[in-house]
DNA sequence: TGTACATCAGTGAACGCGCGTTCACTGATGTAC
DNA sequence: TGTACATCAGTGAACGCGCGTTCACTGATGTAC
């Protein structure tokens, strides 16, 4: 018995569920996503679904706790500098930006495309940011702004984000070759270091 | 007779379904917004609707045409500095993406929320904002830029259209206050002329 | 100018497709004695 | 350890809702003579 076959059973299940639907929504979109597609792609029956997850909304609830606990443990912000008049500072935290992307691009976008239509994701897409939003605005608030120390940040985080976003997913422009995560790193952090006044404080 | 008083009376009702069509579209979403919403924000009965588009992509199609149509009379783009070394020159272009945005805020949102789900409206998206992106990389030609022109160009109209996105749409940062045109393109100016280095240069 | 028929914009009830969700069933695991 | 019953994860066919789309009908405009 130890903990139980059962339980494991259903728990892997319901992890190959939550993989399958990262695989799926990678693949269609979220909002293309039939419950069916996510089975399918997990080699379930439709109704195996539904003893894990009340509907799609839930199961994108579960991979963004997945997300923030995983977040929670690694961006612990290990010592970064935090004078963004140093390029190094700026650079950290583009970097810092980008590898989370990376990682977990498909469930940002879900939640994005989710936000487009359904009022409460629109709340929790806001509420993830707005953390990231604060702490920008944190580290300007000493500086010599070229406007409001919030809508600088504003466009700072939507600036990162947007880039990622589209970068990362192919929908970048046409440069002819592979853009490098150094290359991309290396000229959001010029971009941003010079805009927020960085070059000429 | 004259011109008919049948087809004025079709063409006044596409008209509009088209009004109503933009009034639901900027209550409830493209995606959200049922036809039925459509007709009836129109005051009409559903099935008119197919008296006039195929369905609701043929719609947006018919605002997208609208919108270029009357871009292409008033972006002739009269005599405007070309150099973005100059201060005025970025201003200038950002002042009109301002207003264009502020005019055609809905359709973009709409096209934008169509291109997420469907394929071809994708596509559409991008042509769209193409011409634009290669305007923007023919004034960045000459200048001494952080990176390959193609990138910083794609974060000065990613930057621009995103931030006008969401400053126009009350989802911007919360000032406390109301964020004036003058405010926001003052601000978006001078990050984006210190971001592409014309501050240094 | 008047009359008889044709055409067409608009109507709204009804149809039907797609898909989310349910539920009776199966076989395997857990429990009681 | 063995037997009899209970529970539960998983199954997939079937149900039903929502909504896009159709279509027979109406009344007004257009046309022919």
């Amino acid at each position: 018995m130890a903990v139980g076959v059962r339980k494991q059973q259903a728990a892997r299940t319901e992890a190959e569920l939550k993989a399958a639907a990262v695989r799926a929504f990678g693949r269609l979109g979220y909002l293309n996503t039939k419950i069916t597609d996510i089975t399918a792609e997990a080699g379930r029956a439709a109704g195996s679904f539904y003893n894990h997850f009340a509907n799609k909304e839930t199961l994108l609830e579960a991979l963004l706790a997945d997300l923030l606990a995983e977040a929670d443990t690694t961006v612990v912000v290990p010592g970064h500098g935090d004078d963004f008049r140093d390029r190094e500072s700026v650079r950290w935290h583009v970097a810092a930006y980008w590898d989370f992307y990376r990682r977990y691009r498909t469930t940002v976008v879900a939640l994005h495309e989710a936000a487009t239509v359904d009022e409460s994701f629109e709340r929790r897409s806001r509420e993830l940011m707005e953390p990231d939003l604060r702490h920008v605005a944190g580290h300007l608030e000493h500086l010599d702004l070229p406007g409001d120390p919030l809508l600088v940040a504003s466009m700072f985080t939507t600036l990162l984000s947007t880039c990622a976003g589209l970068w990362l997913s192919g929908r970048g422009p046409e440069l002819g070759r592979e853009l490098s995560d150094e290359e991309a790193i290396e000229t959001l952090t010029s971009f941003l270091h010079a805009g927020i006044g960085g070059g000429t404080a």
